[in-house]
DNA sequence: ACTGCATCTCTTTTT
DNA sequence: GAGATGCAGT
């Protein structure tokens, strides 16, 4: 029942275009909600009559989320619906209709990438005024730009700087050193860990639960974390979970700059919501508690961040969250065929906690479109001769390397195609990896500058102190070290006045002197020269580059590359003060030259990405779905590793090749492995088993049978199929048994799976059927099923539904595959 | 302060 | 089986 209290802040957002809550239907005035993607919706967004350029194209639920600007708005954007087209219209509506000036959007993503490619895309609606979006960015970024502002209110000044992971842990480090604690037994990075869960959490020292701070190194934990803030403090610098739990505190404790940033923000825009964490979470509601026109976009199929504290349950408990919220299910993909979606559906729908779409495409199953195909190799070697020739074939068929990518679960899967592929003297690019600015030639040069700009950067000081070797080691560091802890001061401080004292070792003092000297110099010419030519003097002068001239290893050339491109990459910022607040936010380069190649990745990066063809290997239990994560997460592991999958055959537009193989070398030991249980779950009548490509036979995919209609989910016969790998022998056995996998589901089952060998997921849809409040589709009722087409409900047990169809006959289908005729 | 040997670990990654 | 890290020895 809605609450008819009409000082409800919701209910008084909203503004002219309708009411943010539902209705109640005794009350005339107010209208009830066009159902998202229902009949009204579609009617509505359908009569309009002159349509802005920006909206056309757009189909009926774009529109729908495009156009409900006011009240929460949630967009469930499978893969491939046009999520950003969605997103980047919606602001230049905004704009256009003249609800908010740039300045009054915010804009969140979680990558620099997707703020980076939606500000393109909005230039491209709204020409010069998006460089008045000041509010498009990262929840980093912007809250950076917050906390320059507000800096004082949570004890820091406005140029405090921001620690990387590298930072973090050496900071740790010395704490934990400090309190005298074995370093094995407590690892500075497992406590980096531990801090980063509580604040991705947003939990104050305070705030942790006596539990977790017991879990640390004997109950230090909140000791360790107080800490910590500390000497952050100290060194006026925050870390990335400070960015935004600074801002919650400052939001929280100080009403009114909560409330000039409420009133600032007229709309927000959030992407990738199901990768929010709490405390962005958090951070979000705050803001949104002033006007609740806040739209979040995402898919909570394509959750895959759950490991580094994304809550999938922000996007599931939305509506909640958010009362009378519209929510728009965009399904309509416009980028895989339907034997690929098909694939990707029938997969992800083996998990529970759904908020439930089915992707489908216009372009019916033509004749000549690829199944989904599934091949085995012996080993990892043979997986990648295979891939490579499959490719090359492609290519001399006028196939752009451009166009294909191999997805992995884990990097070291890379290898074997890299080396492949050098023997092949095929294109190859690996994205991800190392990056840019995480090497370590690259973060001691910026170490140097951040020193000049900052004397107070005691890790950035340490870092380079005896980089080059000056012979200033352990002891002398250990002497500054003190003193500077008892004064208080920082490092170069202290420095400074140890060396007038007789305190160092002549050597030490004169090397340290020397050091001190130099950056005195470089400070002097800050104002006087350009930043480049500055940081060349610096680099130079420090003896830096002549270290790694002198240096005969093989990657000593690529080290004088890389700071000869550093250099370079200054030249498009104003200042050095401009470049380093740049680069503590954005880690990463665009890499320029496109040439054309076969993109090796993870499944995590590839999400966002799409390609012709996408070849998918090392589908093999234990590799994917992960050992590790099925072991320390059971269930929703598992669930997330579906996630995964699906992220992976969408990635395809025309052409998905699954491959898994009998051997692979794991931590250097031979295992036999067993075709991932994903495998299991594709349906067959869009799956295509390729014979092996050489030899070996082990797992026998003779291709009988099958063919339209025989869907393991169709009554008639669920495992009489070309499949006989050993997981389908196993569902099949079960079956025959009678044994009701359902249950086994329901206890401490994930456990058990490591040795009992991998369950199939099989019986999850029995189990569903059971235990769910049952299907909300009622008997009679017409629907449209993407591959049988229309016909009618003839009868419901559970999640499942017999139906007459018109075409196709009695079949019974899931009710997910289907949708109101 | 540097080098060599032993030991441990071994998903995914952004900010 | 390899790569990183840490410790002991010089």
């Amino acid at each position: 029942m809605r609450s008819k209290d009409p000082t409800s802040s919701m209910a008084n957002s909203s503004g002219p275009l309708h009411r943010g809550m539902p209705s109640n239907p005794a009350d005339p005035l107010a209208a009830p909600q066009p159902k998202a993607g229902g009949i009204a919706a579609r009617a509505m967004a359908a009569r309009q009559t002159t349509m802005p350029a920006y909206m056309e194209g757009l189909n009926a639920e774009q529109r729908l989320a495009v156009e409900t600007i006011n009240g929460p708005v949630l967009v469930l954007a499978g893969a491939g619906t046009g999520k950003t087209r969605v997103l980047t219209t919606r602001i230049a509506h905004i704009l256009a209709t003249g609800h908010a000036t740039p300045g009054q959007i915010l804009a969140v993503t979680f990558t620099n990438k997707a703020a980076r490619e939606m500000k393109e895309r909005i230039g491209a609606y709204i020409g010069e005024n998006v460089e008045g979006m000041a509010w498009l960015g990262t929840f980093h970024a912007i809250c950076v730009k917050i906390l320059r502002r507000h800096a004082e209110l949570v004890g820091l000044k406005s140029s405090f700087s921001i620690l990387d992971t590298d930072d973090q842990v050496r900071l740790i480090k010395q704490i934990i050193q400090a309190e005298g604690l074995d370093e094995k037994r407590w690892t500075a990075k497992t406590f980096a860990g531990l801090l980063d869960s509580w604040k991705n959490r947003g939990l104050t020292p305070e705030q942790i639960s006596a539990g977790e701070a017991q879990a640390f190194a004997n109950g230090l934990g909140r000791k360790l974390y107080q800490t910590y803030q500390e000497r952050l403090s100290i060194l006026n610098a925050c870390d990335f979970g400070d960015l935004l739990l600074h801002c919650i505190t400052i939001f929280k404790e100080h009403d009114d700059v909560l409330k000039s940033f409420q009133s600032r923000f007229r709309y927000m825009l959030v992407d990738e919501y199901q990768d929010t964490n709490i405390a962005q979470y958090m951070w979000l509601r705050l803001l949104a508690q002033g006007n609740s026109n806040v739209a979040c976009v995402g898919d909570d199929d394509q959750s895959i961040y759950g490991w580094r504290g994304a809550e999938v349950d922000n996007i599931l408990r939305f509506e909640q969250d958010f009362p009378g919220a519209t929510v728009v299910r965009l399904e309509r993909n416009y980028r895989s065929t339907s034997h690929i979606l098909s694939a990707a559906s029938h997969l992800i729908a083996h998990n529970q906690g759904r908020l439930g779409k089915t992707l489908f495409t216009d372009q019916m199953g033509s004749e000549d479109e690829d199944k989904v195909q599934v091949a085995s190799a012996w080993d990892s070697q043979e997986e990648a001769r295979s891939i490579g020739d499959e490719i090359e074939a492609l290519q001399n068929h006028g196939h752009s390397l451009n166009e294909m990518a191999i997805l992995v679960r884990a990097s070291f899967q890379m290898r074997e195609f890299e080396d492949r592929f050098v023997t092949l003297g095929l294109n190859y690019r690996v994205i991800g990896g190392p990056r840019f600015y995480e090497r370590m030639e690259i973060r001691d040069a910026l170490a140097y500058f951040r020193c000049v700009m900052q004397p107070s950067d005691d890790l950035a000081f340490e870092r380079i102190v005896n980089t080059p070797k000056r012979g200033l080691g352990e002891a002398t560091l250990k002497i500054v070290h003190a003193y500077a802890r008892e004064r208080a001061i920082p490092l170069m401080i202290a420095a400074g006045e140890l060396v007038q004292t007789n305190e160092l070792r002549p050597k030490a003092r004169a090397a340290l002197a020397d050091v001190l000297g130099m950056f005195e110099n470089w400070r002097n010419q800050v104002e006087t020269m350009s930043h480049t030519e500055l940081a060349e003097i610096i680099l130079d002068e420090s003896g830096y580059t002549q270290m790694w001239r002198q240096d005969r290893s093989a990657e000593a050339p690529g080290r004088l590359d890389n700071l000869k491109e550093l250099i370079r990459s200054m030249e498009e910022f104003e200042s050095m003060a401009g470049f380093l607040e740049h680069i503590s936010l954005v880690m990463d380069k665009d890499s320029d030259v496109e040439e054309d190649a076969v993109s090796i990745m993870t499944l995590h990066s590839a999400k966002g990405l799409e390609f012709d063809t996408v070849f998918l290997p090392g589908w093999e239990e234990g590799v994917f779905p992960n050992q590790r994560a099925l072991d320390e997460t059971g269930q929703a592991g598992l669930e997330e590793e579906r996630r995964l999958a699906y992220v992976g055959l969408t990635r395809g537009r025309k052409r998905v090749k699954v491959w898994f193989t009998s051997n692979r070398r794991i931590h250097g030991s031979w295992q036999s492995c067993i075709p991932s249980r994903f495998l299991d779950e594709l349906p067959a009548d869009s799956v295509e088993v390729v014979e092996a490509s050489s030899s070996y036979g082990g797992y026998g995919l003779n291709s009988a049978g099958g063919g339209y209609g025989a869907s393991r989910f169709d009554n008639s016969d669920p495992f009489q199929s070309k499949y006989s790998t050993p997981g389908w022998q196993r569902a099949r056995k079960a079956q025959a048994s009678g044994q009701q996998y359902g249950r086994m589901h329901g206890g401490n089952q994930t456990r058990r799976a490591k040795k009992a060998g991998p369950m199939t997921i099989e019986g999850e849809l029995v189990a569903k059927s059971v235990t769910e409040v049952g299907s909300d589709f009622a008997i009679g009722e017409r629907i449209f099923h993407m591959k049988f087409g229309y016909g009618s409900i003839s009868d419901i047990e559970g999640n499942k539904l017999t139906v007459d169809f018109e075409k196709a006959g009695q079949k019974k289908v899931l009710d997910s595959f289907v949708e109101r005729a």
